[in-house]
DNA sequence: AGCGTTAACTTTATCGATTAAGCATATTTA
DNA sequence: TAAATATGCTTAATCGATAAAGTTAACGCT
């Protein structure tokens, strides 16, 4: 068996409290008795038992971290950068990948809660904020990320998705499309958001009508890429036919891109496609893809500093942290229609 | 607060042993009773508290997991498996990324270690087995993952890394290359074991000399391409010059590629390009990249169902559980020279 | 009737720490 | 010089559960 307070305390001829308060620096203690405990625990590469330590103390030093899916290279930055940043300060990061469950993640959350996690951390695949009541009985901290709830008080970090849908649009206009359609996503709140700025960029410049927005249907991440293709494929069917598209994401980008080019069609000469994402190697695809940046390294930086800061915290009533990380346009081939020079 | 078994206990007239007997359906506590704990304990939503129950049973539900970077697909896909499979038995999972860094990796064993997690799997980035001493003296079970070590007597669950080597190897020379090079990867096993599995194919068809091997350098995942694009520049300024190319992974093989057509010569008639790795979308590069699948999501569920079988062991002089899951050739047109028909 | 069993709980000890009180000895302070 | 304060430890209580041992009433058997 591993070595225990007790154990050093015997051999020091002290009692366990002493050695605990000489592990903590506690000032009760004399310089001379802490050295020998520090001595003594350096040689045996004693740990303190954080099980015993967190049922005491009421903290576990571990953030729970739920996303729907941690092979998505956005949640799986999102994950590094926390784990990284949080282990800084001593957290633990517990992560579970959802799946786009709603039941799941509830199960998570419960699982979450009963290891007594000092904070959660959600991009939840719900529809309504109910599944949320449990941890606010709990009085444990919650961080809603990337997807929010319409009506909810709660601390939240994620993109401004009408910035991401008004920063696009806008690219698109700018570069001479007129007919702009739409991808839209599934019935989250990052959808909702860049639907709606796609429609004020619109707007904006008169372009509004008619509509030319597509739905992905349901289909999560995986199926993006058919999705996009069948998608646009209804697009191409229209007459006139669109002359620029934003997706909602990049996977659905390559499915259009594949659409349009089969169709013979010119990419971005005759349409010109954005996404959103910005996939690594997006440099390496026959027509380099513009996309959006979301950030997720800076996202999770964020979640990071601001789930430190709650840890410990109960129930306070601190007013929601809304923290919207701006967008970042990265125009490659797919749209630039008008090279320099 | 939250409610606890005492409170329950109180409301009830029972002993807290009583709630929690009935509460892990312990055959001494009576039908009438059960029912009247496990009724209040579902109108509470009460859930135990794991610290506690861990606390005395030692036990703690709680894999570790260390990866060298959880933004790697391959590292991402095989946490996301272990994660779901391992929750199935009531599993979570602590996931830390160590950047590639020993010394981050030797303070990440150290903490989860105090967390007294119940397995540790560890893709290691250590040169040495000595980084492991403390699991071993811990007695904490420990699954190593992709990258072994020569002499370690420990459980292993990763790809057959010459099987790797050899499989990309042997289509090469399939699709009738001669002078077939190999970009090496950085001071691991798994290069290693590609680099050998690419000389016995060699070998095998008396393809031995000249060794065409060009080091990648020390460089991460996240600097492949460019290190591929210079090593690459290298291969190409000899003459007579290779005529198929192995490259560690695919980042590395991208920027090879890139190197080989600004150099303007055609992939695959001139030079034919295999990475490893299968990224997504390689369907949509320019020209779709040929890859050694390593299937993540099977060695993860393989990880996870050692990890659950030895969790609770403790020092168990049970013989290494040494698991090689196949790699599986994923050709597409940056290598196939003979279209059918 | 007497005694061993069983069923169904309760009481006590324990897991490995931390926090709150005690208690000498030494050092100031008035 | 006596009382007040510090200094440096120790002992007792606690965190929220589980494990081991004890208790009591009902039951069955010869």
């Amino acid at each position: 068996m591993t070595a225990r307070m007790k154990d050093i305390a015997l051999e020091l001829g002290l009692s366990v409290v002493t050695v605990s308060k000489a592990l903590r620096a506690h000032p009760d203690i004399g310089e001379a008795t802490r050295r020998r405990v520090l001595e003594r625990v350096a040689e045996l590469g004693y740990q303190p038992n954080l099980m015993a330590r967190s049922l005491v103390t009421g903290q576990t030093w571990t953030v729970g971290l739920i996303v729907p899916d941690l092979l998505h290279p956005f949640f799986a930055g999102i994950a590094k950068a926390i784990s990284n940043d949080i282990r800084a300060h001593g957290y633990g990061l517990l992560i579970s990948s959802s799946d786009e469950e709603p039941d799941a993640e509830r199960q998570q959350i419960r699982n979450l809660l009963a290891r007594q996690v000092d904070v959660i951390v959600l991009a939840s695949t719900q529809t309504t904020v109910d599944g949320l009541r449990e941890i606010e009985r709990r009085g444990t901290p919650c961080i809603l990320l990337d997807r929010r709830f319409a009506g909810a008080e709660a601390h939240f970090v994620g993109n401004d998705d009408e910035a991401v849908g008004a920063l696009a649009t806008a690219h698109l206009i700018a570069q001479g499309c007129r007919r702009i359609a739409h991808l839209r996503g599934p019935e989250v709140s990052t959808a909702a958001g860049r639907l709606s700025g796609y429609r004020q960029a619109l707007a904006q410049q008169g372009l509004a009508a008619p509509e030319l927005v597509m739905d992905l249907g349901p289909s999560g991440d995986h199926r993006g890429a058919e999705a996009g293709y069948a998608a646009t494929r209804r697009l191409l069917a229209l007459s006139p036919r669109p002359d620029g598209l934003f997706c909602y994401n990049d996977p659905s980008a390559l499915g259009a891109m594949r659409a349009v080019l089969e169709a013979g069609l010119r990419v971005p000469d005759d349409i010109a496609i954005i996404g959103c994402g910005n996939l690594s190697y997006a440099d390496f695809l026959r027509i380099p893809l513009s996309s959006i940046d979301q950030g997720a390294e800076a996202i999770g930086r964020r979640v990071a500093q601001l789930a430190t800061s709650l840890a410990g915290t109960r129930n306070a009533a601190a007013p929601p942290h809304v923290d919207l990380v701006p967008p970042r346009l990265v125009a490659r081939a797919s749209t630039i229609r008008f090279p320099k020079g």
